[in-house]
DNA sequence: CAAAAAATGCAATTTTGTTGCAACTAAACT
DNA sequence: AGTTTAGTTGCAACAAAATTGCATTTTTTG
């Protein structure tokens, strides 16, 4: 994506422009899927540990990224569709596949009517997390 | 619940009775909701933290509890209903209550059809993790 | 271009989780 | 019951992951 393209995104988002945010935001766009604090490590040895921590919590605090439930251990963050500082929504759905281990955000909303729950609980948001075998991972 | 039933599942699962063990067990029966090591650790100062480690770990091994995925970035522990240390199955839903940040099983199965997953995606399994309020900060 | 505000890098620290091993304990076996 | 065995515990050392304070640098504003 076009460096310009990536100064508003990252803008209209509330934060400065530098390069470790434009390097990363630009990383998530290209990857596709989820990453983690050791995948950004991995890719940008160049940027202080720290301050790849704090591009984390900014980005998802501003709305740019989002944690996806995972029982791996480490925090899993995914690109956000439409959140901001103030509102944060996710109704999409996550896969993680049992070959590669990598989650992705899938990008259709799912509808799920939930009708089981015990009374006196409300329901106002869900998290799917699918677990299966990859497109990848599939034709391999 | 009596100390000799407490005996008696966790022999079930090829475990060896130890006080450790038997006080872990008592303490999520008891306590119903999902449990993370921080948590046990508050409860079991006299314990080894070493020892409530691979007390979770044994248990999970062996089908007393499994991991619930969280985005809070500590595993969380729930009892299992009828696992074992060769079959694992899980497909109850989990609801995470946003006021006191408490996870728990519902004790309820829950059967979504997946059709939304783009082409040459395999599901084979789901986490259904919904938020809310639970019953008891409702009626607060 | 200067001033103010925010972000970065580094070192130190804290928190979380793991490993090896000797002492101990539960279960199995005379 | 006493002995053997195999598994469990606690401690210390270690390793890994995450956070904090602060001086320096960079971005933005005017
Ligand atoms: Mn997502
Ligand atoms: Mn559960
Ligand atoms: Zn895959
Ligand atoms: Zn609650």
């Amino acid at each position: 994506m076009k460096y310009s393209e990536l100064k508003k995104i990252i803008k209209r988002h509330g934060l400065r422009i530098t390069d470790c945010r434009i390097d990363v935001l630009s990383y998530f766009i290209q990857y596709k899927k989820a990453l983690t604090f050791k995948n950004l490590e991995d890719q940008f040895e160049a940027y202080d540990r720290v301050t790849l921590y704090r591009t984390l919590s900014a980005f998802e605090e501003h709305g740019l990224l989002h944690k996806i439930p995972d029982d791996s251990g480490f925090a899993t963050y995914g690109l956000c569709q439409d959140c901001s500082t103030e509102a944060h929504h996710h109704n999409h759905i996550h896969f993680k596949c049992l070959k590669c281990e990598q989650l992705e955000c899938i990008d259709d909303t799912i509808n799920i009517s939930i009708d089981s729950l015990p009374k006196n609980y409300i329901a106002q948001d869900m998290d799917v997390i699918i677990k299966g075998v990859c497109q990848q991972c599939n034709s391999n």
